[in-house]
DNA sequence: TAGATTGTTAATCGATTAACAATC
DNA sequence: TAGATTGTTAATCGATTAACAATC
């Protein structure tokens, strides 16, 4: 069955409690109680989340890390290379372009695009920056699937428009817009509002 | 009653949706109806949250499109000034500083911390950027509640006990680190990784 | 064996959806 | 008034938690 968000956002927090403890002091084996203390969450959840992703667990004992860590990556898919294009080279483009962790989760930018023509042909952290005429080319030539938005909020719906039209699968979102795109097509939003609105409902209390 | 972080996501998602459809097309009202119909969600969720935060609609003829995005902004507390620091100068807190949508949340970077040396007393985006042997100091002399953290890993914990020590009330976490803090300290995550996972899956599939 | 931990079924809890009387 | 929409109560659904037999 596929797994809902939720499920997969624990999977993530495992996974990183898991490499971060491992990292400080190598263990071989941890219970789903120590694991529940530590993220706040109940045993039976970690253990359910853990049967669904097809571990099992020794009685007495419990899970082997490695195991643990190697089934989320597996599940997650991070074992398999994700080839991405990132458009709009702004100040947020080209932070992410330099971020470290991304073929971590089998991530990888292989090309950079931006409308501007006073960028284009330039180098940025390595790529260098495409027109964005090529973009519909480039994505066909190379079958890739996942495209990272970082455009202006005017022209990001269009740019998304265009990217279903050649066959992406999912867009990262960066911009804030809420995108329509077909069923099929996952988009993943980064509005920094949410964040926001979270914090800012706290502070007020 | 303290309202449920997806209640405040749903908001969030009324508000954005009720901006960009009035900036095209200026409307007075509007039914749950057409809000759900939009965003797909249910209608009598959208008047079960409406009465949360104490809007009262007309019957025969829906809600004052004002009074809704009034409403979400002041229960949101996005019209109270929250003055906040930003702690490391990287690729993305620099992104970040320039962010040109935070003043509309209320939001406002007020000073801009890092523990490079070389990097201190130069400017970056209109701020000067300061050492951060005097964070502590400015966040008790201007009574900080805020702190925007975009340090390394290998320091965020350190600073966020420093951030804590002084009284601040909420961290916005932008470092792929789970940070240990008192309950009545609220932090955000942005952990890049969570919308990667989500993507990866979904690539998957 | 004894005891701790897993894996699973049952019970609870909360959130979403349906139904419908009250209202404009 | 008639009819559409709200506001609220009841029903459903799904997710979380509790209980406990099976297992190492």
């Amino acid at each position: 069955m596929r797994l809902k968000r939720v499920v997969l956002e624990r999977l993530m927090r495992y996974h990183r409690f898991l490499s971060q403890t491992t990292a400080s002091k190598p263990i071989q084996t941890i219970t789903s109680a120590q694991i529940a203390e530590a993220l706040d969450i109940d045993p039976t959840q970690v253990r359910k989340d853990f049967g669904a992703i097809g571990l099992v667990g020794i009685g007495r004992v419990g899970y082997q890390v490695e195991d643990v860590c190697c089934a989320v990556r597996t599940v997650m898919g991070f074992d398999k290379e994700n080839p991405a294009v990132l458009i709009g080279v702004g100040q947020l483009g080209g932070a992410l372009l330099t971020y470290p962790g991304f073929e971590k989760y089998g991530l990888s930018i292989t090309a950079v695009f931006d409308s501007d023509p006073a960028k284009t042909g330039r180098s940025k952290a390595g790529h260098t920056i495409r027109s964005i005429r090529s973009l519909k080319p480039y994505i066909r030539k190379h079958d890739i699937m996942l495209a990272i938005l970082c455009t202006p909020v005017e022209v990001s719906q269009t740019i998304a428009d265009r990217l279903v039209s050649v066959g992406i699968k999912a867009i990262w979102n960066f911009t804030p817009t809420d995108l329509a795109v077909p069923p099929d097509v996952l988009v993943r939003d980064e509005h920094i509002s949410l964040g926001l609105s979270e914090i800012a409902y706290h502070l007020k209390q």
